[in-house]
RNA sequence: CGGGGUAUAGCGCAGCCUGGUAGCGCAACUGCUUUGGGAGCAGUGGGUCGGGAGUUCGAAUCUCUCUACCCCGACCA
């Protein structure tokens, strides 16, 4: 490819509205252009890249069995109406009609539409087990879309469902997804981690999700520093700090808190330490309010609680009003002496002692609080996030975090969609039974975003080999007048693009500072510069995008030199 | 969804307060010079000032309204 006949429009200016880095590179560098909220055009260049990572995917699902198949982007409203999943996607649905006012949704996922294709075409456990994928275009309409494709609204993702007999059938096929995935990011070459998730509006019992490592990441992982164990914050498992309540030692006590509201404030008023104060959160419980109490330092997880059954999905606060009622007090003096609801403490709380709580009066709190002598809970869960130095919950280690990038989710739904929908096969004593389901998410444009946040620099993009649009760069230093230069160029070009090596000449007429910053700013992996200078000792210019590091290399041996680099 | 902000050339912005026929930088185009780190000079093209309504002799500017986009929040007890 020659610049001239390709599209290369770069920008020197960072864009006004990009925060992070990789959605300002990707603006800079041409490779997307907005269109509206959320919504992004990919241009020749930036769809060479997606395009890589497609194929990557594709490749690896194709080994590891799966077969690809293209569902609509437009689901009718029914199907998801027998699946009931319209309430748990919420906003994020959009809604459209046809002419006749017949409803549909843009597809965030398919389980819908796969599940009533595959209860429609396999009947028999013979046919079991398969696994379907497509790479699509999907939309959420995401609350706040936010970083370019990182979190836009439209985006294109790979979906993959498969279906068995047995769970043992749908944990052997995940594995391989497991696998498969693991490959994929190996290949596109970035860093990353697998971790424990919750399954969130797409149900079932098992998942975990995988994290491309990046400071601008938006989800928490918890990994033990010496350990296996690794989650997802909003899934990772908190042990309770103390071991064994110990014995009251003090007295229940009411004190002035006038305008102390904050466990902080409460706790440099009393002067004692914020792990012995616990706060007490008032939820929409499924039967009338529920309390949840954490401890005064930690925070609750809204994930965890939300999966309790005696908490209202989707998981909602009491406003003020309604703790009033509940409490007989505004928020920052709620305790949980004489509270009438479900009390529902975390681990830790449950071996507090001798703590500070709200008195349930404005203006007051109460210490030296007790459990059984001054207070009572009905129930014990896991409720907080889990902090950095907490013990790892395998026994191994203490926990750590890092900041993640999720690429990819990866489900064991079991029979979850096959019973509401039916979806039913004979089996070998002729009797129906519902199918067991996986299913396998990878977000191909973002993983694009991912791939630049883990590398870049202040000149620009750093493409892994894998995935760059290009692989060499010729940027040849005055190839409109010198002869000599031109010949060399067009050799090189025509010697490496019959090799089959994707290369790029910068035919443009510019000078040599707007085009190797240019360069820089693509981030093409191999890049060869030649001048008249270097011609005049048979030499050309070598420089690897990663360091910039410069080597005279013999014009005669380039290609050779080239080939190896690739390779490497 | 709640709060705040912005909308003027492809991009970034000024002009608005105090109404009088729209400007700067970058980018683009032409010519000359320059040619190993985002060149210089000269010239050129490009805007129904987000849409609609109103006030006025006259509206980018004042008023109303709609829309779009951005930021913050939706986690504190």
């Amino acid at each position: 490819m020659k610049t001239t006949q390709f599209h290369i429009v770069t920008r020197k200016e960072t864009p006004q509205d990009a925060e992070i880095i990789s959605h300002q590179l990707m603006i800079r560098a041409g490779l997307i252009r907005k269109l509206g909220a959320g919504l992004y055009t990919w241009s020749p260049l930036g769809f060479r890249v997606l395009q890589k990572v497609e194929n990557i995917i594709r490749e690896e699902m194709n080994k590891a069995g799966a077969l690809e198949m293209l569902m609509p982007a437009v689901q009718p409203k029914e199907l998801w109406q027998e699946t009931g999943r319209i309430d748990d996607f919420g906003g994020q649905l959009l809604a459209i009609h046809d002419r006749a006012e017949r409803d549909y949704f843009f597809g965030p996922t398919h389980e819908e539409v796969i599940t009533d294709f595959v209860r429609n075409e396999v009947n028999s456990y013979k046919q079991l087990p398969i696994n379907f994928y497509q790479i699509q275009t999907k939309f959420r309409d995401e609350i706040r879309p936010r970083f370019g494709v990182m979190r836009s609204r439209e985006f294109i993702m790979k979906d993959a469902y498969s279906f068995h007999m047995s769970k043992e059938s749908l944990v052997e096929t995940y594995e391989k997804m497991h696998q498969a995935y693991g490959n994929i990011i190996d290949r596109i070459g970035l860093e990353y981690r697998c971790v424990l998730a919750d399954s969130g509006a797409i149900g079932g019992s098992g998942s975990q999700e995988f994290h491309v490592i990046a400071d601008s990441g938006e989800d928490a992982i918890m990994y033990s520093d010496t350990g296996e164990y690794a989650a997802n914050i909003e899934k990772c498992t908190a042990i309770s700090l103390i071991a064994e309540r110990a014995e009251a030692a003090q007295s229940l006590e009411k004190v002035d808190t006038p305008t102390q509201k904050t466990i902080e404030e409460v706790a440099n008023h009393l002067s004692v330490d914020k792990s012995q104060t616990i706060k007490t959160l008032l939820v929409e419980g499924v039967e009338g309010p529920v309390a949840l109490v954490v401890r005064g330092d930690h925070q609750l997880n809204e994930i965890k609680a939300g999966n309790l059954a005696a908490v209202a999905s989707p998981f909602r606060m009491l406003n003020d009003d309604e703790i009033k009622q509940v409490a007989g007090c505004e928020a920052g003096f709620i305790g949980v002496k004489d509270l009438s609801c479900h009390i529902i403490v975390d681990s830790t709380v449950a071996n507090m002692s001798d703590f500070v709580c709200g008195a349930s009066e404005n203006g007051f709190h109460l210490t030296g609080v007790n459990w059984d002598r001054d207070a009572s809970y009905q129930q014990v869960e896991d409720l907080r996030d889990a902090q950095v130095g907490d013990p790892s919950p395998d026994g191994v280690g203490t926990l750590k975090m890092a900041r993640g990038i999720e690429v990819g989710h990866i489900f064991q739904l079991g029979s979850k969609y096959s019973e509401a929908m039916k979806a039913v096969v004979l089996n070998e004593q002729g009797k129906s039974q519902a199918m067991e389901m996986g299913c396998y998410g990878m977000g191909v444009t973002r993983m694009v975003a991912a791939a630049i946040e883990q590398n870049h620099d202040e000149k620009g993009i750093i493409w892994p080999a894998g995935i760059a649009p290009f692989q060499v760069a010729i940027l040849p230093m005055n190839y409109q007048k010198s002869e000599r230069v031109r010949l060399a160029a067009d050799e090189l070009y025509q010697t490496l693009s019959d090799m089959g090596i994707e290369v790029i000449l910068d035919d443009r007429k510019v000078r040599p500072g707007f085009m190797m910053s240019d360069f820089e700013l693509l981030g093409v992996p191999h890049q060869v510069i030649i001048g008249d200078r270097a011609l005049d000792r048979n030499e050309v210019e070598y420089r690897a995008r990663i360091d910039m590091a410069s080597k005279d290399i013999s014009h005669d041996t380039i290609v050779n030199f080239l080939a190896e680099q690739i390779k490497a």
